[in-house]
DNA sequence: TGTACATCAGTGAACGCGCGTTCACTGATGTAC
DNA sequence: TGTACATCAGTGAACGCGCGTTCACTGATGTAC
C-alpha cells in the first residue's frame, strides 16, 4: 500500500541510523540486509525500494556515522578544555565497549581500506574531521596543528583498535591510559 | 590416498602461510575456505583433515602471523638505530600497500575484536610484541619504555588503518609521514 | 626379503543454510475530473 | 465536493549462489608376518 512521503524518509532514516550501528558493532560482510531492516523494523524486501545495493548503503552509513562524529566534535569547540575533554571520552572503556554508536574510523577504517568504492566518502569525511581538529583545538601552535591533529587521531583510533581485541581488561585499560596521557 | 607424514606437515603449514596472508588481505569474513585451500594448491574438502573448522584456522593464523611479526622485530635487536629503523619500515607507503605480508595488528585486530574466540591468541602475542619493542630498543628510559612501546604500537596501528582507507594519496603518504616524524 | 593388507590424506560431489536480490501482489493515499 | 483510478512502499515467497561442512570413495604408503 502507499504510504504518507514524509513517513517514506523517516524510514529511510532508520534504515541508515541502524545500519550505521550494525556495521560499526559487527562489521560490513556480518551484518545481513535482512537483520539491517529488522533494526528499522521492516521486513528485507523494500530494501531496495530505498538503496540500490548493500554496497550503496555502506557507502551512506559510512558519510553519516562520520557526520555524527563531525557533528559530536562541536561540543567541545571553543572550550579552553576541550581538546582534554575530546581525548579523555574518546579512549574512555565507555567508548572501547560500544563500538556501534563510536568511532567510525575505529570501526569501519579497515573494512573501508579493503573496498574501493567506500574510500571516498570515508576520506571525504575524515578531511572533514581533520579541519575540526586543527580549528576547534589549542595546539602548540598554529604551524604544528595539522600535524598534531594527524598524529593524535593516528593514536586514538590504533588505542581503540588494541583495546577493543585484548582480552585482558588491565592490559586493555593501560594502553587507553597511557596513550590518552602520551597526548595530554 | 596416503601420503608420506612429511608432506602432511608441509601442506598444513602451506596452509596456515596462505590464511596468514589472505585473512590479512581480504578479512576472515571475506576468505572461504575454498580460496585458503587452493591458494595451498589443494581442493577445499581436505581443509577438514587439517583444522577443526574455520574458526580453529583463523585462531592459528593469528598466532601464525603475529609469530612473524615478533620474529621480524629481531633483526632490529641491539641495533642502535634499531628503532629508527624499524618505525620506518613499518609506516612504510611499501607496508602499506601488502597488507597481507604486513602487520597483523593493522589488518586483524578489527576482526579480532568481534570474535571472542580470537583474543586470547591475539592478546598472548601481543604481549610478547610489546616485550620485545621494551627491550630491543632505545627509550627515553627504562622506567618509560612499557608507555612508549604502547604510545609508538598505537601510533603505528592507527596509523596504517587510516593510510589504508584513505583514496587521496597525498594525504594517506602524510599520516604515515607525521606519525614518523612524532615517533622519532 | 617379499607379500597381503590396513592406513589415511586427498578427491570431488553433495548437504543445508543464509546471503543479496527480485518480483507479483496488496491496498491506503494522492490526484484527475 | 464526490468518485474512480493511478501510484508506489511494504509484503513475503522465491531466485541463484557461495558458503562451511560432510562423506563415500581412491589408492600409494607403511607395516605385519
Amino acid at each position: 500500500m502507499r504510504y504518507p512521503a514524509e513517513e517514506t524518509a523517516e524510514k529511510h532514516e532508520k534504515i541508515l541510523t541502524g545500519a550505521a550501528r550494525l556495521f560499526r558493532d559487527k562489521g560490513f560482510a556480518n551484518a545481513s540486509v535482512g537483520e539491517l531492516m529488522k533494526s528499522a523494523g521492516l521486513t528485507h524486501g523494500p530494501f531496495y525500494n530505498h538503496f540500490p545495493s548493500k554496497e550503496a548503503l555502506m557507502a551512506e552509513a559510512i558519510e553519516f556515522a562520520m557526520g555524527g562524529s563531525l557533528a559530536g566534535l562541536e561540543k567541545y569547540r571553543s572550550d579552553p578544555d576541550g581538546k582534554a575533554k575530546y581525548f579523555t571520552a574518546y579512549l574512555s572503556t565507555a567508548h572501547r565497549n560500544n563500538p556501534g554508536t563510536g568511532c567510525p574510523m575505529a570501526a569501519m577504517a579497515v573494512e573501508v581500506g579493503r573496498e574501493a568504492m567506500l574510500k571516498e566518502p570515508f576520506t571525504r569525511q575524515l578531511k572533514g574531521v581533520l579541519e575540526k581538529m586543527m580549528r576547534y583545538f589549542r595546539w602548540r601552535s598554529k604551524r604544528s596543528a595539522r600535524s598534531e591533529s594527524i598524529r593524535a587521531m593516528s593514536a586514538m583510533v590504533g588505542a581503540m583498535v588494541l583495546a577493543r581485541a585484548v582480552d585482558d581488561e588491565a592490559l586493555s585499560a593501560e594502553i587507553l591510559r597511557e596513550v590518552r596521557q602520551g597526548l595530554l
